[in-house]
DNA sequence: AATAACGTTAAATAAATTCTGAACGAAATT
DNA sequence: AATTTCGTTCAGAATTTATTTAACGTTATT
């Protein structure tokens, strides 16, 4: 098939889309729709888009575009800009990925471990009554005992889990880890 | 409401359910479906299951059992176990969430990294073209410049991702961060 | 040989999600 | 004051996904 040689400018929206296409389908287990991905993807080659804009890049209609950037809003993936003189809403896309990745994972890791902790609380909360009960079989007690352990190792995971979101909210993992490494 | 008070057995099954419905809930970004997220709850409290057991438990079709079974299989939150002396398959939940979280996030990243790393060099390879044509103009070339850097950026991230995932897998991280803290 | 059990595949159905067009309210512009 | 612009909400259509039912092939059991 015939290629762009001869028009820089084709090749230069070629080589864009091939990123685009790329981080919009890398982006499908970051709990975002197919537009918001692409408009993510397609602002991450601008400086900072409007709804309109959005709307006429990705040929798609102006209440998808403001969900979607809404959505990526809340996962810290794209910013409201400020625009003097204009009444329309600007945004920017997050290009720092370390900070993408850092805003993404933590919400997530958080959440996990919040809603995990929280309920396994509870539950062997639970157990112990079993275990206390004077109800309880020989049988049935065991049987809260070996749940009551898995759920205490289960905590040891949560637990490093939330030392891992502060470690690299701290930045400390960049010390374990440097950005730049020389291989 | 009243409460399984006097019924250590139900108390115990109530627990579990606080469990598994945390589990459950929290899967929703490990791209599996409700169904898949809630067999994998449940199998976290068994030994082993057939694919009977987990239809009865969880009151599906066989068929759903079947294809979340092996989803899960292939993200590593669950193993194929040997029974001798039946037809019947069994298998089991990965209750390490260390393995499990190794499993999914190395895989997940690497696959990012993979298709990133690989549309970045093919659009940089573009934008070296687009420079090095004589039919470009000072401003076409300061794009492609301008977007060449910005891709530089973002494989920093990239081959960071891929160090973080080297880690992972060799196991350094947990000198980095053990999984038992003295808080 | 006939039947049953087991897991999978294919087709159908149900449910959920995504996106659109219509409509709206508020604020800026004319 | 009237109109236009802007972003959002709502209802509906379209699409996708999830699950079920029917059917199948293979293998074990009777």
């Amino acid at each position: 098939m015939s290629k762009a040689t001869g028009r820089p400018d084709v090749k230069i929206e070629e080589a864009k889309d091939k990123v685009i296409g790329a981080i919009a389908e890398t982006m499908d287990l970051y709990g975002v729709t197919p537009a918001a991905a692409n408009l993510y993807a397609t602002m991450y080659f601008e400086d900072q888009m409007t709804l309109d804009e959005m709307r006429t890049e990705l040929g798609m209609s102006k209440p998808s575009m403001s969900t979607s950037v809404r959505r990526l809003q809340e996962i810290d993936m794209v910013k409201k800009t400020y625009t003097r003189g204009s009444r329309k809403h600007t945004y920017a896309a997050e290009k720092n990925f370390f900070r993408s990745f850092m805003a993404f994972y933590c919400q997530m890791w958080e959440r996990e471990v919040k809603i995990n902790l929280a309920a396994i609380k509870e539950a062997q909360e639970d157990f112990i009554e079993v275990i206390k009960d004077s109800h309880s079989t020989p049988e049935i007690v065991a049987k809260a005992k070996k749940y009551y352990d898995q759920l205490e190792e289960s905590k040891t995971y949560y637990h490093w889990l939330d030392d891992l979101v502060e470690n690299i909210r701290s930045g400390r993992i960049f010390e374990f880890l440097p950005k730049e490494q020389k291989d």
